[in-house]
DNA sequence: CCGTACCTCCTAAACGATTAGGCTAAACGG
DNA sequence: CCGTTTAGCCTAATCGTTTAGGAGGTACGG
């Protein structure tokens, strides 16, 4: 097709105004039956379709949402972009995924152009699966765009609502099942704060070892199994260290490390080294030895953030309608903690 | 901010036109080095970022292009958009993707709202990771979108480029491998194929079954792994069937169904009955036992997807800027087949 | 037959950017 | 000193929609 139909292409073709068509095409009232039907025709054999563009230059909506990850290869992402795509979708949305980080790594100057990015496309939300600079939140604060973390908390004294699992309960729930093996030295393998429920974990499981009485260590790494895996062997190399009795795994890249490294030096698990990992996923429990996980059910937590943002757009798109001020206006109740199972298999030597 | 700062305002501000404002932020020329500076001290001053749905709407440009997907529980998908992803950043588009699977079902009603969708968005072009409708494919030539399958296969006759892993070949060692061993019956439990690597991997394991003698149960399910796991129990109940010596899945929720099938009838792997997959993934090797696979690199496929439909638009808007016809001009060597690996563990036998 | 109300439709002004075409003043050559 | 070039800037049209503010016409009651 050399030239696109408009708008005013359809106008000439159905003899009627574009303003009629326009109404007949929204279904807006105020159009005869016979001009609908006319307008329909011409539309349907010119092969018309609005641009977006103009529409949404024109009514200042906008229909897409921004998720905005750091290295999607956690396996947990597939299951939260589920339950929001699933919401969006009864809104008639769109969600576009922004990872803000280039090769695996994250850049505070690829979170900045991100944003500047999505200030520019005038995105109509923001689910953030990471706490982002407080210059960045002012900055959509700014330009009135809404803000849900999930699996992340905002940066302090925001208030902006967050979704994420009840890690300090959870945390505490896979010390006391340790301590009920009776394993007196943990290990706890976790990836960096910027994934801020990191903070939580890790202020639950010291919790469990300081009250059952176990000797805990907290390794870091970066959030990838490569990464992971080197921390992890590099620990145990290290002389007069031997290995614990029981690792806790972050997430999922760190359970991965660490079956590998186990696997690599020969240890048994269970029986030399025990596992639980967090974030339960479809292969744990085919894997050797199926493994104990905390079992967070992100798929709901999308749909919990989807549906949090999607009120938040809605009512300042009827504020603007209004004339009030579009600034969106978060309640309290807006953040949630959703609890999560321990699901147990073998590898806590159940 | 209740009022959003526009070019209009930065020209107020600076006592420069629009026209200056304009050139200056865009870094054309014929702008003075002291208007410059002055035009983004305003810009600063405002907090002013452009409007991208204006720009586009003049320009007649699109910065972002749609990944279309069915269900992408399949992990192999993130690899993919990572790669996608990757090489779109190079050229500062963005990759939004487009589930036409609503619970986890293709619907063709899905499809072609999606397509709708697209077009009113006029995306700038599209990525799809399934053979679409011959409609569809027609509507998305006739707006001039350019369109690059991967993993899939264009309607017939359309001469679309797409980009495979060489599946036939692939299924073709799988069997030898499997004939090696010498299992007499195999068993290839494979989607539907509305994914059409189905249909060259189907070709390959029956052409490998004649060759070797081997006797070939297809057994067909759908794409998930919960169908697949009802649909290979109730072929193994069926009186008179007897458990295959080998199976082959046709993809990771396929393997995934034949892991927990066999292990609920604690049937052992390999010794029993020994399992190939289709798309190796990070957790193959720590399975019980670890999964020889196939190893399609999806991340490859993706950057080699994202630069042909790159080159594509580039091509459409240089044509365009030279008063040409935009229509996309699709080469034969477009089109690519790129081998894979066949990654030997244990399950297979070996 | 007139006034009023109600439909239906139209004209024209936005929305926020880009850009063709033209103007002005400074610089330069002769 | 004058004509020509050029850098720098401006005015105004344009992209494809939506929508405020009327304008005509029909129907109805009085």
């Amino acid at each position: 097709m050399a030239k696109k139909p408009t708008l005013r292409d359809v106008s000439r073709l159905s003899g009627l105004s574009v303003y009629t068509v326009s109404k007949a095409l929204n279904n807006a009232d105020g159009v005869s039956a016979r001009s609908r039907e006319l307008v329909l025709k011409a539309t349907r054999e010119l092969g018309y379709v609005p641009n977006r563009a103009a529409q949404e230059l024109r009514r200042n909506t906008r229909s897409s949402v921004a998720v905005i990850t750091a290295s999607t290869s956690n396996y947990y992402y597939i299951d939260l972009m589920k339950g929001i795509e699933r919401t969006l979708r009864l809104s008639d949305r769109t969600a576009v995924v922004a990872d803000i980080a280039a090769e695996g790594v994250y850049t505070p100057d690829l979170e900045d152009a991100t944003i500047r990015n999505l200030i520019q496309s005038r995105t109509a939300g923001v689910i953030s699966t990471l706490t982002l600079r407080q210059e960045n939140v002012e900055l959509l604060a700014d330009w009135d765009i809404p803000v849900v973390f999930v699996d992340s908390h905002p940066p302090e004294n925001t208030g902006l609502p967050s979704i994420t699992m009840d890690n300090a309960a959870a945390s505490l729930r896979v010390g006391a099942h340790l301590a009920e093996h009776g394993y007196p030295d943990w290990l706890f393998l976790v990836y960096p704060a910027l994934w801020s429920t990191r903070l939580a974990r890790e202020r639950g499981i010291r919790e469990a070892a300081r009250l059952h009485g176990a000797e805990l260590t907290v390794l870091e790494s970066r959030n990838d199994a490569a990464s992971a895996h080197a921390t992890l062997s590099a620990h145990l190399d290290r002389p007069g260290t031997t290995a614990p009795r029981a690792i806790i795994a972050g997430n999922n890249p760190m359970v991965h490390a660490t079956l590998t490294v186990l696997g690599e030096r020969g240890l048994r698990v269970p029986d030399d080294v025990a596992i639980i990992g967090f974030d339960d996923f479809a292969w744990a429990p085919l894997l050797d030895p199926p493994l104990t996980m905390l079992d967070e059910d992100s798929e709901h937590i999308g749909v919990l953030a989807a549906q949090t943002l999607a009120r938040l757009i809605d009512e300042q798109l009827d504020a603007e309608r209004q004339g009030r001020s579009p600034t969106p206006v978060y309640r309290p109740e807006d953040s949630r903690e959703v609890s999560a199972d321990l699901v147990i298999r073998r590898s806590c030597g159940c």
